[in-house]
DNA sequence: CATGAATGAGTGTTCATTCAT
DNA sequence: TATGAATGAACACTCATTCAT
């Protein structure tokens, strides 16, 4: 946003490089020097700025995951209802993905099974936000929304899981091209799965609305389309 | 069980000591070194099974998933209904990799993520058993148990995806202590997400019940919703 | 000729692929395991009949240089003339270098380098019949034919040495299709080299002429010669 | 003698250390271990000059060859006559290898009988350093010097073929232990071999012409020829 | 006699990491 | 600050050789 020191702007160069570079080859296939190669810097100039390798992995997350959660908290901010805010968090996460193909790679094949990595700081960050999911859920328990027996954990590892699976799927077969559609079909499966009541006052609203019935859930204020489908 | 010959049997040996061994370590960390001492052979022998450290690992599905995709077929002969189908198939994953948590950790965090192993026959036949749950949803939805719209791929990705995800928390951070208590739980979820009945009802519900909308993305301007599915 | 005991017919089956294996990938490349296959036998059976890889390596002239050496020696009773019998050696070299591709091979290339089959007794059979030639060029010198000043060890090299040179370029470039046929140029050139008659006159000349008459290559305009010996 | 970049430097300390090895242990029992030991460098660092050891053992030749064909190519600028020329050479090859006794084993005993050796642009430099040969015959030819029928490439394996010979004898036996003592044996045996007349007019004028009467093929007229040597 | 099975011993090669400049 | 240069520490993999059967 503002003036950036030297130094900042160097990791970044660095950080970057080396999130394409482990996407590309995974983090036991690359080399720090195919990370110097691709930051256009010396690999000694790598330990000025990251302490091992290893490190350099961790901190890539970081930045990018507290602007997610901040963007996240932000949004929810202006939405009712723990299905309509569950929606928001499914659509951010898919969106975050698909916006950023190399992050979510080294997140989802990397990252996700180091052990280690559960210890870095970096890791509570992630599980901050993925905690809005249980709070949100049991917000709409609270809230007599959903069920009062359902298991936050479960629909918590029901919508993470879900949203991983087919991230993996898309990253290692190429196969559902596009993510953010499946928003509402996921929304939908989720909440109806765990809905108290049929939870039919969402989607009534959408039905009635919708003359052309298209199908389901789908996406809608007129606003921030092209946000969707950005890139 | 009967007789093996005894080249089975120490390829066996080396196969249970390998996938022991990755399960701990992971498969860089671990050295066939490693592997060796837990088999208690040489290292030169478990090269006389395997040709690489790497065919060694793809070789530890094999058996196992082919008598685990024979054990979820002869079991589904016996069951009616696609939600008790579902739940039978959700039941036995869950089995098993409670029953193998080396196998388990082994194919979560090793094999999930390696591209290459994508190409080994290996593979397929783990596809072939998540085919299986294609296979309900869509017997599902002919006969009108599962609502006609869903995606048996966002089904099969909610499934294994939820699956996975719960098991690779227990792996990383030993939670959800017993998963297979998550049977029901998860079945639930699933089937009343996608069930066809209790939607229904939803649908027409709603539609009585619900004045205005929400808020919430969503909405629905009669406008533009073909933009929105668009891809 | 006679009745052969099953064991030297395995040992000669086992020398046969031993000498096609080590002319085909060289005495490094080529394993025992390769041999065994070649020989139809296990690598343990060819334990039983040779100590070591490189004793088998070793194994491999034996019978077929002593075959050589007494073919050329029975030749050479029926031949008279230094420069004929030469002819005689010459040609015989060729010849059975030509009939024996892979022998060829094996002796070129692998052990003409080795210094420790210069210790084998096969290594003496050879260096017998090599020694024929020195005795030709001494009997040659003896009756007048050859010059009285040659050395039968140069003479000896030039022979040898030329047919090595030819044999290793066709192994290795496939050059010269035919060797046979360079019998007559080969031997001309030696003795046309070395006969008396045609080198008296110069010799004499040069012996009248020459007052001092060092020996060696040596130059001699003042201008330059440190280059030479530059380095 | 001038300034070199470190990084030849440590190239040529390498090729050095790797040339003497070799020669010593020959290519396959010499480690790189062994070479690092001799080059005062660790391993790690030869794999910083060249990619493989096979690699490394292609590049002892390099400079040394190109500078052995300069130095021949300007001495023959100065001699004149086909069997001069030819001792000049064969004079050379003998002085090179007397002095360079390790490249000179790393050459027969080595690269000789390697077959991706040939694929190399340093074979190709060697190549062109024997080829001389074939001019200058072929030269002798057209003046008369040398009998219209000889095959020059017969010529060249007997140059080539005797230098050989003798040098593996002395590396492997020690025998001759002076080589170069053998340029006017050699010289004479092959000029004779191949001289039209009976040469006596060549030799006869070098002596006569030569007061300090070395002997040989050498030196001579005050005029210096270079346009002839051209090559 | 023949061999299936096992292995000891070894080595080329890689790479993250360091440090003097 | 940036890096060229050097290396310690590992490791997968090979193969000649052995021996019980």
């Amino acid at each position: 946003m503002t003036v950036q020191p030297k130094f900042e702007i160097r990791k970044g160069q660095i950080l970057n490089a080396a999130e394409k570079i482990f996407a590309q080859k995974g983090y036991h296939d690359a080399t720090i020097s195919d990370v110097a190669r691709e930051a256009k810097v010396s690999e000694a100039t790598i330990y000025e700025y990251f302490p091992s390798k290893e490190e350099l992995l961790f901190s890539i997350p970081g930045e990018t995951v507290r602007k997610s959660k901040d963007r996240i908290e932000f949004m929810l901010q202006f939405i009712r209802g723990a299905s309509n805010r569950l929606r928001a968090v499914i659509y951010h996460y898919l969106w975050f993905y698909e916006t950023k193909p190399d992050y979510a790679a080294v997140t989802m094949m990397i990252l996700k099974q180091n052990r280690k990595f559960l210890e870095e700081p970096a890791y509570q960050d992630i599980r901050e936000v993925s905690r809005v999911i249980l709070q949100i859920v049991n917000e709409g328990i609270a809230e007599g929304e959903f069920k009062a027996d359902i298991n936050p954990h479960l629909v918590r590892s029901a919508i993470l899981g879900t949203i991983e699976h087919m991230l993996t799927r898309r990253i290692l077969l190429g196969k559902p091209e596009n993510l953010i559609e499946f928003t509402d079909s996921l929304t939908d499966l989720i909440v109806n799965g765990i809905s108290a009541r049929k939870s039919e006052k969402i989607w009534n609203l959408q039905i009635r609305m919708d003359p052309e019935g298209e199908e389901g859930p789908r996406k809608t204020s007129s606003t921030r389309p092209q946000k969707l489908k950005k890139k």
